[in-house]
DNA sequence: TACTTATTTGCGCATACACGCAAATAATCA
DNA sequence: TGATTATTTGCGTGTATGCGCAAATAAGTA
């Protein structure tokens, strides 16, 4: 893992702030509908209503994840008229997506390989 | 406005199936504890044992976060003896790390200069 | 066999959180 | 002003999960 020593000293024994930041940062991902919504910011900026729409979810349920995204910094708000437009503030998090996708992808290759192939491809 | 749009096809490319791989995968990774085994195992293959030594943590705590991370193909688990060693079997977590420690220091040095710099170290 | 060590698992509890629903808040316009 | 639309938030509920504890399981040895 690569930290910087001066944020997160300690190699061999990483500091637990540095280790508790991460997994927030990867549990801010590890929800399906936030995924959902963050790929739907992919191409460009949209309200907390089309989100709702494109993601079938209620403008609540939208709402409470975009804030969750805002909270960890993978969103950024900016409120125009009666709407509030939400876009991607980190785009670390594509790179991320795209090695997760490949790694699940050889992992059920794997498990297809496993199991004799019966299982489809994703 | 109404949010019901069950006409509209699911995400453009991205299945509900392939999104909640991709979450579970993530949640995988969301825990301080498993990131903490996970960085352990960097440089060599260890046995629960040892690894409940390194992590502080108790040998079943240490044996059901090995079981979740073997779930979802991140480490392999090999039987030697009387012990089990677990090694890791995604070489991919190494990039997920690596970005995911830039992108949380990226967001901590924002944080910092928002506060004004009054954050020095984690 | 019995004994020791190492690992796994069943159970109960506490916490975290995603969701539905409804009310509260914010911004614009008649 | 009040009305309308958009967003946020409070509350209750069901589910998922991390942990401690103890028992069960597995492998090696006398």
């Amino acid at each position: 893992m690569a930290f910087k020593k001066e944020q997160f000293p300690i190699m061999e024994g990483l500091s637990d702030q540095a280790l508790i930041q991460v997994a927030q940062y990867f549990s801010a991902l590890a929800e399906p509908t936030r995924l959902r919504i963050l790929n739907c910011l992919r191409d460009r900026e949209q309200n907390v209503g089309e989100l709702a729409d494109h993601c079938k979810c209620s403008q609540a349920n939208v709402s409470r994840h975009l804030s969750t995204l805002a909270k960890h910094g993978l969103v950024a708000r900016e409120g125009r008229g009666t709407s509030v437009y939400y876009r991607i503030s980190d785009p670390g998090i594509y790179a991320l997506c795209d090695l997760v996708c490949g790694n699940v992808a050889r992992q059920l290759e794997t498990q297809a390989a496993a199991l004799g192939g019966r299982i489809e491809k994703v």
